[in-house]
DNA sequence: ATGAAAGCGCTAACAC
DNA sequence: GTGTTAGCGCTTTCAT
């Protein structure tokens, strides 16, 4: 009836009766049940945002801007977390797809084929985002894995480093870890360099492990004159140990890490890194569900390039 | 019909066609429609989870064990985030409770009146986190940040410190930052004790806040001896900012922030400061959300205790 | 063990 | 400018 027009602001309404319905509904404290709405209508405006964790620093910059994003539209984001195990992916994507949002964004490109035939069936602008390398279901937007491993290690060549070791997380399931790494090491492989020594972890702090990575394999490989984290946080770490311990970096040993995250500004010294551009994934991923959403079109692929920060860690060649 | 049976493992049905209908949903990519069963059953498995901010480190945590809790219950949690504004606040509850979710979780204890309306009418379990300084709407954990504060300055009185600077942020919405400062000062003044010096920023990479801010108070007042930070971030910024120029810690100035971050155990030493035990409040929140939604009874107020860590920052008196 | 029918609280389309 | 009506896709209840 009328009062569903007024709640709305939709079609023509006297002013009497606006204000007599939207006063009374103030005045009960009256919150209107999308469940019905949205099942009349339709529509939903609920967008799925679903991400491998929380504890990553890296997954929360996405959502904050997402959310910066949405915030200018009727959109709601409504995240789910998977802790990077398909099938929990799948399971909260089923969960989300059955509330029929206006859209999904979703961290990488690997999915179980139940999951991704949910997204193609879902009729729903679907936007996988931080990765490229791959065959997007939808839209995509991210950067070049691979290619950022591969720059990272052609920078550290011309810088004239030569043995190199590896530090990266133990997470088979971290796809876009892997993929920098194959980059890093193709690269290498290029130049005829093969990785000299590595080490892996999991779980735990990542600060920590990365000093305790980095003496390890400093005192394993003392002719390493190169380290590459696969992240900045165990890159910091090994940043920190290597000042205590009176290294001289970038002289004796360079170091270089991945994401560009704003902790290293307040390190003593500036890791290398590269920008992982999440901010602008974040803002590009949700602008395409907007538009999308809108009824607008929207870029079906757009590549950011990740950004080489030389820092004080790694000779400028 | 029977599809809706089987497909909720519901009543009796035979093997046959229960055979039949998951095989049939299966090769079709079914999802179901939760908008029409929820509005049919009055029943959603959503849980509302609002926060102020993402980019605090300390949500994500909380929101981390949340999951972990409901990851075990049909429930699902739905994020919202709020940019510490009030009127935000509100509209992002109105949305979430029209979907009308089996609970509700919320920081703080402040709110605007129409939120407190629209949640005291809501009929669902709220449970307010963080914070035990005010009235609760319903539910309650967290701890008394006020307490916290009093506890950390009695610890630095004890320990022999008298000219205490103070850096925070300058928000004045953050409710627990406030709390804390003011149960601070207190305790201070009942030892006849005066804040000598503070500093406050906003927005930017806290640790390089932390180093910026702590280089400007200590030029301006050399005499400090005591420097309390209102998170660990801009207190390892200091701590840092300490290190690099020859400040002994804590012999010629202490240090303590809060909230006790993993991050401070990978810096060179460890930063005294109170673990605001989010995590437990994350896990008791989504307990009394998981106990309620299922019939049982939970607790009405969970009071956690921050437990002051010394580090090496803090002369252990 | 299965089917049929009513209705959840809205929106959309169409009268008046 | 306002009221009426028929669903939206399920769950629930009641028959069979």
């Amino acid at each position: 009836m009328t009062v569903s027009r007024v709640l709305r602001n939709r079609g023509d309404v006297s002013d009497a009766t606006r204000l007599k319905v939207t006063e009374a509904a103030k005045r009960l404290g009256y919150v209107p049940n999308k469940i019905a709405g949205a099942l009349a209508s339709q529509r939903v405006n609920l967008v799925a945002v679903i991400i491998p964790s929380l504890s990553n620093m890296v997954f929360p910059e996405v959502l904050t801007s997402i959310n910066e994003v949405l915030d200018e539209t009727p959109l709601q984001p409504v995240f789910g977390v998977t802790n990077y195990q398909p099938e929990k992916e799948e399971s909260v994507l089923f969960e989300m797809l059955s509330w029929r949002p206006s859209g999904v964004i979703i961290a990488g490109l690997e999915h179980t084929d139940a999951a991704r035939a949910m997204m193609r069936n879902a009729d729903v602008p679907i936007v996988e985002i931080m990765d490229l390398d791959g065959d997007p279901i939808d839209a995509i937007v991210g950067v070049s894995q691979r290619r950022a491993g591969r720059e990272m290690a052609e920078a550290i060549i011309k810088a004239g480093y030569r043995e190199i070791g590896f530090m990266g997380t133990n997470m088979p399931l971290d796809h876009r870890a892997r993929k920098r790494f194959e980059g890093f090491s193709e690269a290498l492989a290029d130049a005829g360099i093969e990785i000299s020594d590595q080490e892996f972890y999991s779980g735990g702090s990542a600060l920590v492990k990365g000093r305790e990575m980095t003496e390890a394999i400093l005192k394993r490989s003392p002719d390493l004159d190169f380290l590459y984290y696969s992240n900045d946080m165990i890159g910091a770490g090994g940043l920190l140990y290597c000042l205590a311990n009176g290294i001289d970096v970038p002289g004796q040993v360079g170091l270089a890490g991945f994401n560009g995250v704003e902790l290293l500004n307040g390190l003593p010294k500036q890791l290398a890194t590269m920008d992982a551009e999440r901010h602008k994934i974040g803002r590009a991923a949700a602008e395409i569900i907007a538009a999308r959403s809108r009824g607008e079109d929207a870029p079906q692929r757009v590549e950011l390039t990740p950004k080489l920060q030389f820092g004080d860690t790694l000779i400028r060649s």
